[in-house]
DNA sequence: GCTAACATACCGTCCAGTTGGTCGGTTTTG
DNA sequence: CAAAACCGACCAACTGGACGGTATGTTAGC
């Protein structure tokens, strides 16, 4: 029995992102990908706004996990928290470019969306000053990186651009050389 | 005589855009906002796409006019390309969010729409690279400033938040480094 | 027998795009 | 030169489908 729980239909969303693209993101197809009825669906989630808000804190949520992760294998040593920030925006572009085009795309046609994230970037912001010598040009790096991250999941830049690479390498020489 | 032209109309969506936001950009508030019918708007662009393409393709040659006056106004002096571009970056934003927030959510939900404009991207990219004698750091110096655009516009950081400024001075210091 | 977890059916609205036509001007042709 | 044919700009009314949400069950477990 594949259990139905609100983790499930989040999974069964982003599927649905990535197959048929933001603009497809519709309680029925979301319905559908998890075996249940809209009616069923909306018992979970009562609107499609709380829909997205759960989507959202779930892909901020694994991005914390993962800078965790690289925290704890040791990456954080070279650079403070930023390095390993960095890391996982990489990875998690990497892996996935529509999910995060949808989830922008979302965020950007509400605003409101994002309000519960604000604590969150906030306390990210503070972690990337405190970890290093030079704050401000630590948060430059970071927003560096999420530049990056835009024109890649907007697909500005060539996926397989080789200064893609060559300025991910360095973005992190620049953050080892601040921790 | 309000001439109706495709640029009176897209200025029309603009206005649509900024009064009442992405999600409220339809073909009839355009129709309205412009004195023309919907059939009327219809025979100038044929689709609500070719809308969308066109008012991209007048946001991003603002863009570039605005860079070149800011080259032209000797700012160039001190950074070459890049100095200018990230200026205007940060004037267009102050000016305005949530035309780009709107635009960038119409890209994200649709990349097709921006395909006409990789190739001005690879335009700005060879220019900042041959302006500057660190190239890596000068495409990441102007990823940094559309990190930034993108926390900005997109209601991430305060508008009036301090550090704001002090990102803003400090990228243009490095700028200056590596002109 | 009460609640959580669903299902079915339906409603109302929004909205892109279509249809078929009007009207003033320009070009063609007899 | 004038009628006819044509054309670009524009409009009013409509269509058709998508989609968010509601209303009303039904069933299983406690």
């Amino acid at each position: 029995m594949s259990k139905v729980d609100k983790d499930s239909i989040i999974r069964a969303a982003e599927d649905v992102v990535r197959e048929r693209g933001a603009r497809k993101l519709t309680l029925d197809a979301v319905a559908e990908k998890c075996g249940l009825s809209k009616g069923g669906l909306l018992h979970h989630f009562r609107t499609k706004q709380s829909l997205l808000k759960a989507m959202l804190e779930a892909a901020t949520a694994r991005e914390s996990e993962l800078t965790a992760e690289f925290v704890a294998a040791g990456c954080g040593a070279a650079g403070g928290t930023l390095y390993a920030r960095i890391e996982s925006l990489f990875t998690l572009m990497e892996d996935d470019e529509s999910l995060p085009r949808s989830l922008i795309a979302a965020v950007a046609e509400d605003p409101a969306l994002l309000e519960p994230i604000k604590t969150r970037e906030a306390l990210i912001r503070r972690e990337v000053c405190e970890s290093s010598s030079d704050p401000e040009l630590a948060q430059l790096l970071l927003y560096a990186a999420r530049g990056l991250f835009l024109g890649r999941v907007l697909n500005v830049m060539e996926p397989d651009d080789p200064v893609y690479e060559r300025l991910h390498a360095r973005l992190l020489e620049l953050c080892a050389d601040i921790d």
